[in-house]
DNA sequence: TCAAGGTGCTAATACGGATTATCACCGGTG
DNA sequence: CACCGGTGATAATCCGTATTAGCACCTTGA
């Protein structure tokens, strides 16, 4: 039926019906324009042939063309398909799948972006980010020169988190990390803690950053007393000796997995969770881990996200110009690992 | 540093450095072929614009001129990041993945596929499987119609999962059911049972229809007695039922959850497992189940599956030609649900 | 009978880079 | 001095699609 050997072009089709690649071009694109016009037969002609053939343009010289393919590229520093976080960029991806499908358009997975080795960039010896329309930045710690490089070179993008200025505003679909966290400081407050520790890094990447800051505003506001502690390098058992010393009796823990640890451990001296020591999660897993508790905490709107920078990003193409920039508010989970402190 | 407004092109930096567009392109590309020679201080005069204009060329052009896009598209019938088969799918794409990074290949998601509220179909209005070099196909059913289309316009693909002959050949990447079903019957056999059950639809697709081949034929070979229970619109209890009219001492479920209800409806009635009735489960649970017991069974190489598709796939594209077809060994999965019967 | 105006289509070109065919030049030969 | 082979570069094309300008052809009206 088809030339095995090569792909159809419109070429093809224009000789099979007895027109012009061109006549083939303007059919395609339904241009009903008052400038061109197309007679009925000659247009159904066309159809037919290409409905037959199942011809395809060529995504690639529409786009040098055109400038639009309806492609949309989907950067991940981390491998899109890991087995370790899964959980945890799965519903992104899930978003920005289902709106992709909605608004019909096809994901390109710029799987290729790793140099041997090493991890990914954008910008490789040649970076085929630009076969995309536009892109979406997935992924903890997004490389701050590729950021400045997206932007110089006006590659519409859209990251998915909070990033600070890199050259030049970025636009972003972030969670609104500072108030969820606000919200749950105050409630702690309001149930008699008045010694609060933030578990985690607090700072680095702009998530962790939001939370802590979140925290201290809240402390300082309610008039409490806030403590941080670190956690790389350390045991569940250090970081419990810590916050036990520092007369803590409630934990605000940036990663889950590490409430979890702390919670265990906690759970092996025999402290009661809540009675003697709360927990609150400020986010979802990072890594896998067994929750076998109801943390209190919030959700992340990670779905809502994906599907969400998907659609700036459409708008974005569209009508181009600005630099979309959204927080999402997180939703409050009630959990039960959060109680009135013991007097 | 970068224009603001337009690209910069070989053309700019051919006007810059006094030669042709060609003689960039020469240089770009390293050719010193015998055909073709550039004067050494010419080649180095070029590289300095290049150097100091941060020139990078086009990869759309570029894939434009080659006749490659070094996309593999990946066509799934169901959405690639569904909440509920997400376990069943996730190593095929980790597999595929993994393949397509380490061969410089980007993926593309057919996300567009589906027409407005039906299913996925491969071939729909505007089809874009054309715009990668070559497919892999994953999907419980895949459409007849789709597969016979993809094989006569010659559309370079590989199925992931042994599909019958749609027409002609269907180049796959399958699990090898059958000598694991049998090995598992074998290993019952050993161990006294005489009455097997195989529950499951056992046909429709290939891959049911393989187990229980190989569970007839092992069955058959060994001078069991084999009944086939089948599962659709049925409880666990009924079934269980069934099963214990017959006299079955091993089931062996086509899909793992379903074993996992019946075991549970087993328990309930007091029945020990594996001491009364021994469970073998078929392959990995499609519908999202909690396995709390170590379940006797087989691996299907799903991340080694998804791998080697992309692996043909690419030396089809390469040398063209052939119908590549493996079926990859399942590992048996020793587990604890399968024990002698008892006298 | 010829300009005016509309209709239906196509030739030419752009997009940016890769490739092929060709060309100008120079020193050396017969 | 005509010829030749090697050297260094370029003009011309091509890849497949979109767009623009323009060309035949047909009707109408004067």
């Amino acid at each position: 039926m088809t030339a095995p050997g090569r792909r159809l072009t419109q070429q093809d089709i224009a000789r099979i019906a007895g027109v012009s690649q061109t006549t083939v071009s303007l059919v395609l694109n339904n241009r009903i324009d008052a400038e061109v016009r197309i007679a009925p037969e000659t247009r159904e002609r066309v159809l037919r042939v290409i409905r037959e053939t199942g011809y395809v343009a060529d995504p690639v010289a529409r786009r040098l063309a055109e400038r639009r393919n309806r492609i949309l590229g989907v950067f991940t520093y981390e491998a899109v398909f890991p087995t370790a976080s899964a959980d945890f960029y799965h519903p992104f991806l899930l978003g920005i799948e289902e709106c992709a499908e909605e608004m019909g358009c096809d994901l390109l997975l710029f799987t290729s972006a790793r140099a041997a080795g090493e991890r990914r960039r954008i910008f490789n010896e040649d970076s085929r980010v630009r076969l995309a329309d536009g892109c979406v930045l997935l992924g903890r710690a997004v490389d701050r020169d590729d950021l400045a490089r997206l932007l110089t070179e006006g590659i519409p993008f859209v990251s998915i988190g909070r990033r600070d200025d890199a050259g030049a505003p970025v636009p972003y679909v972030g969670a609104d990390y500072s108030p969820a966290v606000r919200a749950l400081v105050d409630r702690a407050a309001g149930l008699g803690h008045r010694r609060l520790a933030y578990v985690g890094t607090g700072a680095g990447a702009e998530s962790p950053a939001d939370r802590m800051r979140g925290f201290r505003e809240a402390v300082a506001a309610v008039g409490a007393e806030g403590v941080h502690v670190p956690v790389v390098g350390r045991t569940p058992e250090e970081m419990l000796d810590e916050l036990s010393a520092a007369g803590v009796t409630a934990v605000f823990a940036e990663e889950p997995a590490d409430a979890v640890a702390i919670m265990h451990a906690a759970g092996e001296r025999g402290l009661e969770i809540p009675g003697d020591l709360s927990f609150i999660a400020l986010g979802a897993p990072t890594r896998p881990v067994r929750v076998d508790v109801d943390l209190t905490g919030f959700r992340i709107p990670r779905r809502e996200m994906g599907r969400r920078a998907v659609e700036l990003l459409a708008r974005l193409l569209e009508r181009g110009g600005g630099t979309p920039q959204e927080l999402l508010p997180c939703e409050l989970v009630e959990g039960s690992t959060l109680a009135p402190v013991r007097s």
